[in-house]
DNA sequence: TGAATAGTTGCGCTATCATGCAAGTGATGC
DNA sequence: GCATCACTTGCATGATAGCGCAACTATTCA
């Protein structure tokens, strides 16, 4: 959706860039969210963000701002839906970040849930794209 | 110095060491710090971290302190100084944020200055050990 | 024993951030 | 046209982070 002048989907991460990626990630929600994103490869939507990670809807929003800010997903606006993906790798650095983040132990868990719940939750789609708003009501707002 | 209990040098990072690793790299100080250790292999005391980064010398043994405690790097005591070096990767997730962190561009030479100033310093050492306190008057406080 | 030195830490200040709430935008469909 | 729905954003609040300053610890050495 944005286009970051400093961070732009076609280049790589300059020192202060990387910086950014750090502070995007250093929140645990937003892990969550690019962790989801990079071991499925898919595209999500933003009520799908909701509905798997039990967050409130106007969080997911920023979170994923935040995150798409920081270079390192990209969204797209289809109709009332907007739907968001990893930016590929560039370079090594891409690769490399891509790797810490999908090699973070899961000792809790809570990967492994969020990836079933989004699974549960694709079933919903219709011929591959979302079809429905948030389905946990009270976190709809 | 200090045992961490959550990220002990021993153990790799879980879900939240990675965050607070992550929150410890999003400034730029201390990711200066740490691509020097990465990139050079050393060890650092703290008046020569003060020298090659020009930063006071109460702030420089914060940002160690937060690196520390993150499990990226750890310190030792000699007589007066303390020498800081990294933490060595314990998995392919500790290798990958090796990685991130010395492949991240030095667009303005800021890393390639803090090498030069730092090789500098190590000019000081006698037997390998530094003999001497911070040089850079104003910043000694 | 006491001065000097290397490093650490507590306090106050300001800036930033995550959250909740409430209002707003823009696309869809009756 | 107007209600609905998916999503975004502005504002207030409490929590946290980084800096400067000053006091502190611990080690060395005369």
């Amino acid at each position: 959706m944005t286009l970051s002048i400093a961070n732009s989907p076609t280049t790589s991460f300059d020192r202060k860039g990387v910086s950014n990626a750090f502070k995007a990630l250093s929140d645990q929600t937003r892990l969550r969210m690019l962790r989801l994103l990079v071991s499925t490869g898919a595209e999500m939507c933003v009520c799908e963000f909701v509905d798997t990670l039990q967050e409130r809807t106007y969080n997911i929003s920023k979170h994923l701002k935040v995150l798409e800010q920081a270079g390192l997903i990209e969204g797209t606006k289809e109709g009332r839906w907007v739907y968001y993906r990893i930016v590929e790798a560039k370079d090594a650095l891409g690769e490399a970040l891509h790797q810490v983040v999908n090699s973070v132990p899961d000792v809790d868990e809570i990967f492994a849930t969020d990836r079933e719940r989004f699974a549960k939750r694709m079933e919903l789609r219709e011929d591959g794209r979302c079809q429905v708003g948030v389905q946990t009501k009270h976190l709809a707002e």
